[in-house]
DNA sequence: TAACTGTGTTATATTATATAATACAGTTAA
DNA sequence: TTAACTGTATTATATAATATAACACAGTTA
């Protein structure tokens, strides 16, 4: 389910929180849904608790977990929970990304490309009218 | 020209590297064109000059910019010297960030409005004569 | 030549990252 | 209630990353 690359330089908690993340924007992970203890995946990736427990504390300040006392972390709802701020955030990192591929020369119709490929014309979105599963 | 934010937790070789690439994506400094040297810049931001040193080493293996001992470092030219590996790192990058805007409620117009503003079109739009960059 | 430039080295200090070993508190199911 | 799970917190230790300091050497330019 999580998969940690521990000869990058990348730190281990920092891969942790990208991998989470991916797990609950493809809808992998649902509102609610409880992810593996802290404990668990320190097990299951032979790495130790506080580093897991460091990823957490972070996804759970940015807003995409909950944690409760004695059972679990848990994916937050994104109804419309997300601060404006954060927006404009994630917006910037965009756009500074948008200017290094234009400069780089990548086309614009590339970057539409993949535009379409997330914000798919489907109905159906994040498991609300799903029945797969 | 460039502006360090020392109380920062991102590292301060970091945000040069951010900085004099958005300066080069903005067409602040043009191709060819001579950057403050190490020591110059070092004395400007009252940091050190292996500090500013690991920065330019580091545009210089992403190919933004070149040195030439003696005279300085200078912005590459552009024209046809990215590799497709770049390329395939900042569409993923893109990617990324896209998802999470998705999950998050931002808008696919919202994003396109920002695709718009970098990938300007050669036909005026709403009138407008100038970019304000 | 003088004053720039890049580049490299060594040393030191601080911070970040990760592990280890505990301890305590709340939850859940047998 | 108890056992086994959860999160949370602390202290200690080790290593890596970051940043500074003080140089030295080489190439360029006016």
């Amino acid at each position: 389910m999580i998969q940690i690359d521990l000869r990058s330089r990348e730190p281990i908690y920092e891969q942790l929180i990208k991998n989470i993340k991916e797990l609950i924007f493809s809808g992998v992970l649902k509102t609610d849904e409880k992810l593996p203890s802290v404990r668990e995946i320190a097990r299951q990736l032979t790495i130790n608790p506080n580093t897991i427990q460091k990823a957490f504390k972070a996804l759970e300040t940015e807003g995409y977990i909950y944690s409760a006392r004695g059972r679990g972390h848990f994916v937050m709802s994104m109804k419309e929970n997300k601060s404006a701020e954060q927006s404009l955030v994630i917006l910037n990192q965009i756009k500074e990304l948008i200017k290094e591929a234009n400069y780089i020369g990548i086309s614009k119709e590339d970057i539409l490309t993949i535009m379409g490929s997330v914000y798919t014309d489907s109905v159906t979105e994040r498991g609300e009218l799903s029945d797969t599963d």
